[in-house]
RNA sequence: GCCAACGUAGCUCAGCCGGUAGAGCAAGUGAUUCGUAAUCACUAGGUCCGCGGUUCGAAUCCGCGCGUUGGCUCCA
């Protein structure tokens, strides 16, 4: 049913009519030989296309050059290209594997190498890279039955490319593109030659599993970026540069919020200002949990495994879980919560006016984490979640989500993170419980989504083992994604702990639970929340949220009084009493990220008052103490993001 | 857990081919009494991650362990 001639509708408008199976670089020629030189690839409707590869339907079309934004991804996985290239022509015998599906960034490519490669490894390639960039060899791409290709592989002695081929689905076009001497199994799309890879950089080397799974062998991979040009590169990595200064290991550490030991791996220690931060984000969820209906409880740490096995953790989770033995009983650490709040709400019976009962628990817990999986704040072995469980009549299912979508958006703006993304995942592998209750609570999810009338993605087979869920991915500062609430609804384990209520009829019931948390693990939102204010707490989260800066020893006792009245209000504030000068003092406040200085001179103690600096607004000028009490305890309150509202 | 790199003073880091450790900041003391991002001087501070090995001699080379970092995998 191929067409006999395609119609391409061009930037500006224009069409062209052509026969089909023309390719991208003939139209580029067609409209100017300048053009057909710089492409670097085509884009039809919106799709990346390949140069050579023909064109076989009608659609809006435009040729990309090095100065399109979409052109990187072409440069990327051309760079990996020319990696692998360099690779076996330094290292010969050496088999190549494949690159990467996702160049928006990175390219990588994994080899079969009898050691790891190291960073002098790493330079070699990178010349040698360079070497076949300058060289400018054109990449070729030819269509090829399966039969050719393997052919073509097994001449070269590639068997892990044979292994590749045949995952290939019957009925695909398979095709090849060599440059020089190298030839891949490849899609496309690709540059024209290897010389319009403007600039590229290694960036590292790791180990990964044959197709991601750690049963098959390791092989070696090489990471790397490209971009058309120096200065993009240069700005790629000003971008990580920016992102390692935002680091919370590295604020933590600058600003004294917390620790590691090796004596307790991946747990953290949070000092006296970093204390300060954790728990003003508990007050926060304690503060709208009185708003939102819930009932904080606190429960054991410690159980006998018999609960996790009621609970079917102790099938489905128990390599992430702490074991002891005491008594000649087995206990375990608790990983979740949810378990303890079914004992809690077996402890009577209940009616279904009670319901929903919304149980609220900052409890410890304690997950095993891989040696090689934990990082920071935001991976740990010890953490707290600002969990809750709601138990309620399967009626109230859609009115306690909405409410729950009103607490998270509440939430979420408090910090400043923007539109929330939402994903709906369904049933796991590992899952327990009933099929027939796994459908119909992702249906339920699903009506209220739709009912809530918010775009949403789907992630098939991610849910928890005992329940689908929702879960709110924000943007953070600098753009970057984290997964922070979740909203999973659980038929199983009210099931498998028999709850019930008694029904307006008398009967009893089996109530629904949903599990949900808004921060997720206070640990990892610590993290993340630091990273989005890049250590530049907004006032009400500041571990010191005003520091008093004497200009000389003599106003010693002015700053003391200054701070006293602060203190009286219920602001956290501290004199900087050093035999220093102001300039010294004002450079160390603006470094620990004091948000409000305030400086007492001649001046300021005769009038009672202090002049004030705002972090990155610098000085504002003379306030009086009751002014500046005003202002920064109302600040505090309303949890406002701005330090020191204009005009104030 | 697997692959790789790293581990030197509280922090950031120097220490070439092995000859037994150094800077800046921070800390302490003294002087200075100072007006919007670093006052000066002095002092103290180190089982060079741990354990073995090679060597006349190890921070340096090798092995093992622990931890950290980046990946794989996993995930709040």
């Amino acid at each position: 049913m191929t067409e006999q001639h395609i119609t391409l509708t061009l930037p500006d408008g224009s069409r062209r009519e052509l026969p089909a199976g023309t390719t991208p670089l003939e139209v580029a020629g067609a409209i100017g030989e300048r053009l057909a030189r710089a492409a670097v690839a085509g884009m039809l409707d919106g799709v990346i296309v390949d140069l050579r590869a023909p064109l076989e339907r009608s659609g809006a079309f435009r040729v990309l050059t090095a100065r399109d934004a979409e052109a990187g991804v072409v440069i990327r996985h051309s760079a990996e290209h020319v990696l692998a290239d360099a690779v076996e022509r330094l290292f010969p015998g050496t088999i190549i594997d494949a690159g990467r599906q996702d160049h928006a960034e990175k390219f990588q490519y994994d080899f079969r190498f009898p050691r790891g490669f190291t960073p002098e490894d790493l330079e070699r390639i990178e010349q040698e890279m360079a070497r076949i960039v300058k060289e400018g060899r054109p990449f070729e791409r030819t269509a090829v039955t399966r039969e050719q290709a393997a052919e073509v592989f097994k001449a070269r002695g590639e068997e892990i490319k044979l292994v590749r081929l045949a995952d290939i689905p019957d009925g695909e076009m398979i095709t090849l593109f060599r440059h020089g001497e190298f030839v891949d199994l490849c899609r496309g799309p690709h540059v024209q030659r290897t010389d319009q890879i403007g600039a590229f950089k290694l960036i590292e080397t790791s180990g990964a599993y044959f197709k991601g799974d750690e049963r098959n062998e390791m092989l070696q991979r090489v990471y790397g970026t490209a971009f058309a040009t120096k200065d993009e590169l240069a700005a790629y990595f000003a971008k990580i540069e920016e992102a390692r200064r935002r680091d919370h290991r590295r604020l933590g550490k600058d600003l004294d919020l917390f620790s590691f030991s090796p004596l307790a791996p991946a747990s953290p220690f949070f000092h006296p200002r970093g204390a300060v931060v954790y728990n003003e984000l508990v007050a926060l969820m304690r503060f709208l949990y009185k708003e939102f209906g819930y009932k904080e409880v606190v429960t054991p740490q410690l159980f006998d495994v018999e609960l996790w096995k009621r609970s079917g953790h102790y099938e489905a989770y128990r390599e992430n879980m702490f074991f002891s033995d005491v008594d000649e009983r087995e206990f375990s650490l608790k990983p979740m919560n949810c378990p303890s709040h079914c004992v809690l709400y077996a402890t009577h019976a209940h009616s279904y006016r009670e319901l929903p009962l919304r149980i609220a628990d900052f409890g410890r817990l304690h997950r095993y984490e891989r040696s090689g999986v934990v990082q920071g704040l935001t991976r740990v072995r010890s953490f707290c979640q600002d969990d809750a469980h709601i138990f309620c009549l399967p009626s109230q299912i859609g009115a306690e989500i909405a409410s729950l979508f009103d607490l998270m958006f509440r939430v979420y703006e408090t910090f400043g993170f923007s539109q929330p993304g939402i994903y709906l995942s369904t049933k796991p592998e590992k899952a327990i419980g009933d099929p027939a209750l796994w459908d119909q609570a992702e249906a339920t999810l699903r009506q209220c989504l739709e009912a809530r009338g918010v775009p949403f993605t789907v992630n098939a087979g991610d849910g928890a083992f005992y329940g689908p869920k929702i879960d709110f991915v924000v943007h953070d500062a600098i753009g970057r994604e984290w997964q922070l609430g979740t909203i999973q609804l659980d038929f199983n384990l009210p099931q498998r702990f028999e709850l019930t209520y008694v029904a307006e009829d008398g009967t009893e019931q089996r109530p629904v639970m949903i599990h949900r948390a808004v921060l997720g693990s206070l640990e990892r939102f610590f993290g993340v929340m630091l990273e989005h204010f890049a250590g530049d707490l907004p006032v009400w989260l500041a571990p010191e949220q005003a520091r008093v800066l004497p200009v000389s020893d003599k106003f010693l006792d002015a700053a003391r009084a200054l701070r006293g009245s602060l203190v009286a209000a219920g602001l956290r504030v501290e004199v900087d009493e050093r035999n220093e000068k102001l300039g010294a003092k004002i450079r160390d406040g603006e470094m620990g990220k004091i948000p409000v200085l305030l400086i007492v001179g001649a001046r300021e103690a005769e009038a009672g008052g202090a002049s004030v600096r705002v972090r990155h607004r610098g000085d504002l000028g003379s306030r009086t103490a009751a002014q500046i009490t005003t202002v920064m305890t109302t600040t505090a309150q309303s949890r406002s993001l701005d330090p020191w509202p204009e005009g104030a």
